[in-house]
RNA sequence: GGCCCAUUCGUCUAUCGGUUAGGACGUCAGAUUUUCAUUCUGAAAAGAGGAGUUCGACUCUCCUAUGGGCUACCA
């Protein structure tokens, strides 16, 4: 038995942001290799050159940083393996192509894009016909010499079959008469995903393959290039897709939410990586919070599921507020305060955090949940009228003077001195403590939903204003 | 169309031949609460359908249905 290092890689294509669904992937390719003390290798696959975005390279490592998967090799940390961007190391595929044609097991191919099309049968499919495998070897000298544009295809086999083991998927087989003679080395000199995964996977001494169940049916394909070149297969992990609904897939065309839109949305990397690892792997007990170096003792394959799933935004949510409440207070008003920008009205900012972290479930919660600071002026008196704190129009209409009365000679403007200073009001006017407190909440902030009671959203906005809104509450109850 | 894969509460999932089919989110109902929220308790909620195999199938086999993937000089 080999003792050799386990090594996974993450290989995205620089196309856009990060999706959910690729993020996911190369968690748990870190998962895998950190779990059997092993390396996780960043590789750039940048072979489509027409499909390149500017800046998502950098996208990428932002993302891999900002969710804390730190990569041992790729092509901002260097390694042993290099160059880890496939566009810098076009002159090794094209050796190893030549190595193929050199065995038969991969031909030059000049057919036209037109000769192609007239190889769509009757249902559209197209499958090459391996013409160019019947060419002479004079016949193809001459073709090169010429100049006639070429691509290298792979030769494969038309009888028996091909199987193999899949980590999570178990014997896959596949009839070889339905594979393609794929092609290998595109004209423009880049070589195919089909052909450089193989090719990198290889001499980046890969020995876990992580990706999607996309692969799956053309997994054949490379391992018989592996045998081509006498190669060790390394073992698969395919994965199941991570849907928006039962029948699409996530993906960055609908606008489905990426990664870094999470992020802004004000979700914190933690809570959204413990969620995605959660889609589609189980540890097995029912633990659900987990941080990245929990899951990395905990991850194994055999939890991975086979079918696909649903995104939910909503339990994402709730996990993102497991986070929020357990962060330090400090903390969480660091990361609430960009959103406390807009806020003019002068207010205890520490006391809104304070008020706020248990009540959000992200950030980009705030701004509503903080709304009625900045915006008092003619909400709709009804909120006056509640029937589960039994209080109505007509009874904050009476109230509300003495309230006015007793809060305005009050010092102490803590939440406490307030709090002590409503409740013998409430019983010497013979109301329960609920129904003055609804009255005074409303009357200082105009919402039905606030971010704590009467007496906090009073310390909060602090005795001169919160004095002054309920005035302005009593003269519109007068005029009403 | 062909091939590959999948199918347990609305959603994420446990179960790996014998369970009252468990948990979580969400929902609903109560309790606590200084409103809202938190927290706590409880409830409703699932094996796609049909044949087998078996003393016994969610679990194994086959068929059907449904869904997804592949079928590119995209990955």
């Amino acid at each position: 038995m080999s003792t050799s290092t386990v090594r996974t890689r993450f290989a995205p294509s620089p196309t856009g942001f990060m999706h959910i669904g690729n993020l996911r992937t190369a968690l748990y390719a870190y998962l895998f290799a950190k779990k059997n003390s092993g390396q996780f290798i960043l590789r750039i696959e940048d072979t489509d050159r027409e499909r390149l975005v500017e800046d998502a390279v950098a996208t990428i490592y932002a993302t891999l940083s900002l969710a804390g998967l730190g990569h041992d090799e790729g092509p901002d940390v260097g390694g042993l393996h290099g160059p880890y961007t496939q566009s810098e190391r076009r002159h090794i595929y094209e050796k190893y192509a030549k190595e193929l044609v050199n065995a038969s097991h991969a031909y030059y191919c000049f057919c036209t894009k037109e000769r192609l099309d007239t190889l769509t049968d009757e249902t559209g499919n197209r499958r090459y016909d391996k013409h160019c495998l019947h060419l002479s070897k004079a016949e193809v000298e001459a073709k090169l010499a010429a100049g006639v544009p070429w691509v290298i295809r792979q030769n494969v086999p038309q009888e028996g079959a091909t199987t193999f083991s899949d980590m999570v998927y178990g014997e896959i087989t596949v009839e070889n008469r339905e594979l393609h003679d794929n092609v290998l080395l595109k004209s423009d000199g880049f070589p195919t995903y089909n052909f450089a995964n193989v090719v990198d996977d290889h001499l980046m001494e890969i020995t876990h393959v992580f990706r999607g169940m996309e692969y799956l049916s053309s997994t054949p394909n490379y391992n018989m290039l592996y045998d081509a070149f006498g190669w060790a297969i390394p073992r698969y992990a395919h994965l199941p897709h991570i849907m928006r609904d039962k029948q699409h897939k996530l993906s960055k065309r609908h606008g489905d939410a990426n990664f870094e839109d999470f992020i802004a949305k004000g979700f914190l990397p933690e809570a959204i990586l413990n969620y995605v690892a959660l889609l589609g792997w189980n540890p097995k007990n029912e633990v659900e919070k987990f941080s990245l170096q929990e899951l990395v003792e905990a991850f194994d394959v055999s939890g991975i599921s086979k079918s696909s799933a649903v995104f939910d935004g909503v339990k994402l949510r709730w996990l993102n507020a497991q986070y929020v409440k357990e962060l330090p207070p400090q903390q969480f008003h660091a990361l609430a305060a960009p959103y406390y920008g807009a806020i003019s009205t002068p207010v205890n900012l520490n006391l809104l955090s304070a008020l706020l972290q248990p009540r959000i479930s992200a950030f980009s919660d705030v701004p509503e949940a903080a709304e009625f600071i900045d915006s008092f002026e003619g909400y709709d008196l009804a909120l006056f009228d509640n029937a589960g704190s039994k209080s109505s129009v007509q009874l904050a209409k009476e109230t509300l003077p003495a309230a006015i009365a007793a809060l305005e000679s009050l010092a102490d403007w803590s939440n406490d001195a307030l709090f002590g200073a409503l409740e013998p009001l409430a019983a010497q006017r013979d109301l329960k403590k609920k129904q003055l407190l609804w009255i005074v909440r409303i009357a200082v902030t105009g919402r039905l939903s606030t971010p704590g009671g009467a007496s906090e959203m009073c310390a909060l906005l602090g005795k001169a204003q919160a004095i002054e809104r309920m005035k302005q509450s009593l003269r519109r109850l007068r005029n009403a």
